[in-house]
DNA sequence: GAAATTTCATGAAACGTTTCACAATAAATG
DNA sequence: CATTTATTGTGAAACGTTTCATGAAATTTC
């Protein structure tokens, strides 16, 4: 005469266990209760296989041990790799990651903070782009890479730190005259210090640096008149560049070996990020790696802070330097690598 | 007198424009209601800030509108890219994407599988590696690359079709002799019709071939040793070798680099996946594409589909080919990309 | 113009939890 | 042993929707 129909609910289980319905609800959500009454309801939710309905827990206690991340995409790897750490980091604190792909798109970064106030989600962590977004004072908001203002919590590597490194390495490395290479967005967000920081790098140990920046709207080939400007015939005007990301080293690596250049030999060449492409340690070129499992641990620590007061603006978290290439003794790691090979 | 504290329900917003519960909750679904009625509903929708609460939504409708997507990882840049465009295909219908990734953990897999019993989302669509998945029979549930047998949809490239064209493509580009490598998983996955594939089209143009496929025990520098035996001195014993995955043509690319040997010049490489990495066109290597897009699509259309019983057991969609390098002249098309570059 | 029919707003019931005032039992106290 | 105190199970109320039987109003029909 049970109804077959559909999963078991909690007043099932106190039915099957003969206690009442606050006591399954203890017991659910692991609140003190009598032994042998646990024995019981266990018994009873094992036998009838059953499973909370999240959308009454939702209802009644406004949690649903979701957070939304927001990224631009999935397939910059330094993103990839955030959105694989915050997953992590969520997980290993029982909460579901909701990913949302903004495309920097800042129509679509407004609609996914809206969702929160649907009571989809618990709180926010959002790398994004528009400036002026609209947050609810006490929704859970913390950002990377963006400061946002008082009260919004912003976590992002040490930048300047790492701008600052790039020109140490380069000067480690023997190189005399190099560049920086940035696309620029103009906004007032953290990796532009990288830029500040490498200046600074360079004049501390007497390099003679150039910086070349193309804004938003310049045609990437402003990068290729650039490099052949100082480099066709290998004539070698710079003989390091740091380069604002990963992306961007890798593309100018790829057009420098096109023109007949060896990196590292002939030109070093820094990035940013360090994104593992292949999750095994290994980098696409030699970086400033961004510490992605640190940065995502911090967002979620704050993000799921009780005490909103205590919640610092401005969390700066410590990068390193990785070295690019592959190695015969290299390879050899590579048997732990785990990158989805089939 | 108003309560300031929580959000505003449907009940206050049917008490500030004069109307009954049950309009306002035809108005918010868009069903059918007088004129007058909307206009009034709307208008004091907007003024309170009305949001729907969508917990108390799913424990009526047994609706979240969120599809779980259950991936090994992110980094990898082919599950990136299957991310992003799944991402893409349910934020167009309404649906929001929960990921979770797995890291090729049987267990874990499990675990997600049976979030969608609690009610956490609409459905699953799952890269997953565990052979044995228990999924609820009725548990809207499409996989990528693995059958699981009947009820549930698998959807893939047309990883046979690909193999061919690599042998194709590696024949018209004067190749004589060649390899297929592979790091083996044993299940039967989709992605192994690429060996046969591969076979059959070097039958077919009469190529000499082998296999060289390394169990999933197997430390990775069994491929190092392998390309030492043949590749050694500039030995050259194949002037051709399809890789089965980007990542693995990538890595092998770089050691045969690092032996002095040119990519494409002295030897052919094909890779398979074609992710890009930076959202631009451009790929790592020569490779065998994946219509990411098309399968993000299909897995969305057949999670969501109505009628369980019209669901095809196995979706295969056309692969295609794409150059790797990167020369002065698509240095141009680079312009319009969008992958994070600051 | 009265009766039959259609249209559509109404509001109570239900969804499956959590919470909390209350009651019942057990333990401690003098 | 009676009384106070501490402990813990109980079950009704509430969370904010959706749904549906009800009835009022508008429309059509003869």
């Amino acid at each position: 005469m049970k109804k077959m129909s559909s999963a078991p609910t909690m007043k099932d289980v106190a039915r099957e266990a003969g206690v009442a319905l606050g006591t399954v609800s203890k017991v659910v959500n692991g609140l003190p209760v009598g032994e042998n009454y646990r024995i019981r309801v266990e018994a009873a939710i094992e036998k009838l296989d059953y499973q909370v309905n999240s959308y009454a827990q939702g209802l009644k206690s406004n949690r649903t041990y979701s957070i939304a991340v927001l990224l631009p995409n999935t397939f910059n790897p330094f993103f990839a790799d955030l959105a694989y750490q915050l997953n992590l980091a969520l997980q290993r604190r029982g909460y579901k990651m909701l990913l949302c792909c903004t495309g920097y798109n800042p129509t679509e970064e407004q609609e996914y903070i809206n969702m929160v106030r649907q009571n989809k989600v618990d709180g926010i962590i959002g790398l994004t782009y528009n400036p002026n977004l609209v947050v609810e004072p006490d929704t859970p908001y913390v950002t990377i890479d963006r400061y946002m203002g008082p009260g919004i919590p912003c976590v992002a590597s040490d930048n300047y730190a790492g701008g600052q490194m790039a020109a140490e390495k380069l000067a480690d490395l023997g190189c005399r005259k190099v560049a920086f290479l940035r696309i620029g967005s103009s906004l007032t967000n953290e990796p532009n210090k990288r830029r500040s920081g490498f200046e600074n790098g360079c004049l501390a140990r007497q390099l003679n640096y150039e910086m070349k920046i193309l804004d938003d709207g310049d045609p990437f080939d402003g990068f290729i008149d650039f490099l052949k400007e100082h480099f066709h015939n290998r004539k070698l005007d710079f003989d390091g560049l740091f380069c604002v990301t990963d992306n961007l080293a890798f593309q100018i690596m790829k057009v420098l070996e096109s023109m007949g250049l060896k990196v590292p030999e002939d030109v070093q060449i820094i990035g940013f990020d360090g994104a593992r492409m292949f999750g095994d340690g290994r980098y696409v070129c030699s970086t400033i790696v961004q510490p992605t499992d640190a940065i995502a641990e911090m967002c979620v620590e704050l993000v799921l802070m009780d005490n909103a007061a205590l919640r610092p603006p401005l969390v700066c978290l410590p990068v390193s330097y990785a070295y690019g290439g592959t190695t015969s003794e290299t390879a050899q790691e590579l048997q732990d690598a785990d990158g989805g090979i089939f």
